[in-house]
DNA sequence: CCCTTATTGCAAATCATTTGCAAGTGAAAT
DNA sequence: ATTTCACTTGCAAATGATTTGCAATAAGGG
């Protein structure tokens, strides 16, 4: 939990407290490979008695701090993630629901190609790729 | 709107009925640049007579028959999109809102580097890129 | 134009997110 | 260790999205 520690540290540096709740919404999201929504958190702090209303305002001064980003899919519903990098990304089978990691993140050289073309700057990524893994696909041999 | 055409007659062999609701549905999915989630679609359909019932199971049908692939982003709250390919990608301002952009979809070689890395088939991708555009970068200069 | 039945609208149920406010608690100062 | 005070939290109510049952509607074939 190195990284966990380190980003405590970080935090504590911003916020003038560090509290159970602030610590769990941290926990969670270093202990997750994909972003997540608040509603996810809840489910995975379903037994560490903090309230729903606290995660939703934990995530909102936490992004304030620039220590976690926030990723708008659409109108209702956004995704949290640790704003530092250092992340890898996996596929789900949208058969089976499996989930497989690809490897370290291969997204730098795009990033950098959207830099170019677009003058924008600090361009961050969400990616969520789907597919059919090699048990799915093949239903009736072997 | 030749695509929306297409998919149309598409849709036409495929189901039964083509109804007032399931064009719109439709339309708007064929209009839209990025991945709607239905609500999106809710207010874009304001003035059209579309109950919101109707644009959940109309999208869980498109899905069925393949038309519409839904990317779940989290527990709750997925995404929708045309099935069908050929889109580009745009980068929003984390500062203004302000999108811009990118130009044709560059990830058909990300897309067969992860198939060769794990085997799965038929991979599809959603992305989100964010950044901070030029006017924003520089609110004092210039 | 009539029939059949897929599809819709409406209303109610369910669940996520937001907000106000009083109570609780971290951490600095004593 | 105790005190203190602003920052945070829990709770409850409000808001808004999504889901579901059911009777009414309408698309498309005959
Ligand atoms: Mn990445
Ligand atoms: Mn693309
Ligand atoms: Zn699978
Ligand atoms: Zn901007």
């Amino acid at each position: 939990m190195a990284i966990y520690d380190d980003i405590l540290a970080k935090v504590r540096e911003q916020l003038p407290r560090m509290t159970h709740a602030r610590k769990c919404v941290l926990r969670c999201l270093c202990e997750s490979e994909q972003p997540l929504a608040a509603n996810d958190m809840q489910v995975m702090l379903a037994d560490a008695d903090v309230d729903a209303a606290t995660i939703y305002r934990n995530l909102e001064t936490l992004c304030q701090i620039g220590v976690v980003h926030k990723v708008e899919m659409s109108a209702r519903g956004a995704l949290f993630a640790l704003a530092d990098n250092d992340h890898s990304h996996s596929i789900k089978c949208t058969e089976c629901n499996c989930r497989v990691d690809i490897g370290d993140c291969f997204m730098a050289e795009v990033e950098a190609l959207i830099q170019q073309r677009t003058g924008f700057d600090s361009v961050r990524h969400l990616v969520n790729f789907t597919g059919v893994c090699p048990q799915c696909r093949q239903p009736q041999q072997q």
